[in-house]
DNA sequence: CTCATAAAGCAAATATTTTGCGTTAGGTAA
DNA sequence: TTACCTAACGCAAAATATTTGCTTTATGAG
């Protein structure tokens, strides 16, 4: 039921895990969503189908740790030497990444989990993500927004739309709500 | 696999989709959405399972059409005298509401359902309010945010700690993005 | 090398979901 | 009213998926 991270890196678990990891993300490909089951996808990984109802409960959850997984951060978002630019740089690659239908899925997975823990894993990333922006914008002395304002100024409005109405999330949308909340900052709260 | 809306007020398909939602409400006050099941809601409801299973597809789609039938305004939000006022006691109601146990299950369920076309209702159902509310600002003559604004502003970063993060939904914070939004309007975009 | 244990396999028992087909309710038009 | 027509339901069998008890295996520790 509750969700392992690989304990140990070369165990039988951990190569299990990468088998219907890896599974999974092979099936996506071919299957829609509605189609995808968990004895189709311990079949395609080599084991039984307990052995993945023991270890994540349920198609769902399985789903969206592996999306959660395929959510994380290859490295740092580009530079281009202002804050205003690597929000607007990075959102528009996230954008483009979560509008897709791969990433629609991915999105719809996680919000289907029951697991608390997950989505907050999720906003904490983000977190990490405006905190890394902020700092770089620190760095060059410029004017910045606090964390939460970046989160609930550009995240929030991006999310929501993303999840509610995609045809909704644009970059000109983006550069508006960047916009926004570097201009409050520069005035008081 | 496609919900219908009520199509005759008094017909049998009307009276079906009325036991089953009323099963779906007492079964949710007595177990936990694990231990539902759709033998069991139609076992309540008195309809056979395949009936359940044809008319909404599945467990998810049944409560994600429920949850949402709960969502909608009974009336309209109360007259506080001023748009900030009325965003306020508007949205600490929201935010009691979906802070509870309740509420965060009408939306992991909501969020749950494939269907996109319900988000979207979700969507603007949320968009009527702030039409609502911004209207009655702009009969008494005040400098007002666009709806979209609005929704940006105040429902987005609502909504998004709500999903992620629901400890964080706090009616200090909604004060502030209500702040924050309509002082925007005072100013060129 | 042996032991202890956590995780996996296997297979039987349950439970859920799908499906084909007969039945019924309720709407439409003669 | 009566005689259809059809969408939606009930029923029960078949197909799938899920759970569970017990056995086996791999791995880390001593």
């Amino acid at each position: 039921m509750a969700i392992k991270e690989a304990v140990r890196p070369g165990g039988r678990s951990a190569r299990v895990q990468e088998a219907v990891h890896q599974a999974v993300r092979e099936l996506q490909t071919a299957k829609s969503r509605e189609e995808l089951s968990v004895p189709q996808i311990a079949h395609k990984a080599g084991v039984t189908p307990s052995t993945i109802y023991r270890r994540w409960g349920n198609l769902a959850e399985l789903l969206a740790d592996v999306s959660l997984e395929r959510l994380h951060p290859d490295d740092e978002p580009p530079h281009t030497g202002s804050l205003a630019n690597d929000l607007q740089a990075w959102g528009e690659h996230y954008l483009d990444e979560m509008t897709s239908p791969t990433g629609q899925c991915m999105l719809g997975d996680i919000m289907a989990s029951a697991e608390r823990e997950r989505r907050q894993r999720c906003y904490r990333y983000n977190e990490t993500i405006m905190a890394c922006l902020r700092e770089r914008a620190v760095m060059r002395g410029e004017a910045t927004p606090s964390v939460e304002d970046l989160m609930d100024g550009v995240i929030a409005p991006m999310t929501y739309r993303l999840l509610y109405a995609p045809d909704t999330a644009t970059p000109e949308r983006l550069s508006r709500w960047i916009a926004q909340t570097l201009s409050s900052t520069d005035m008081p709260g």
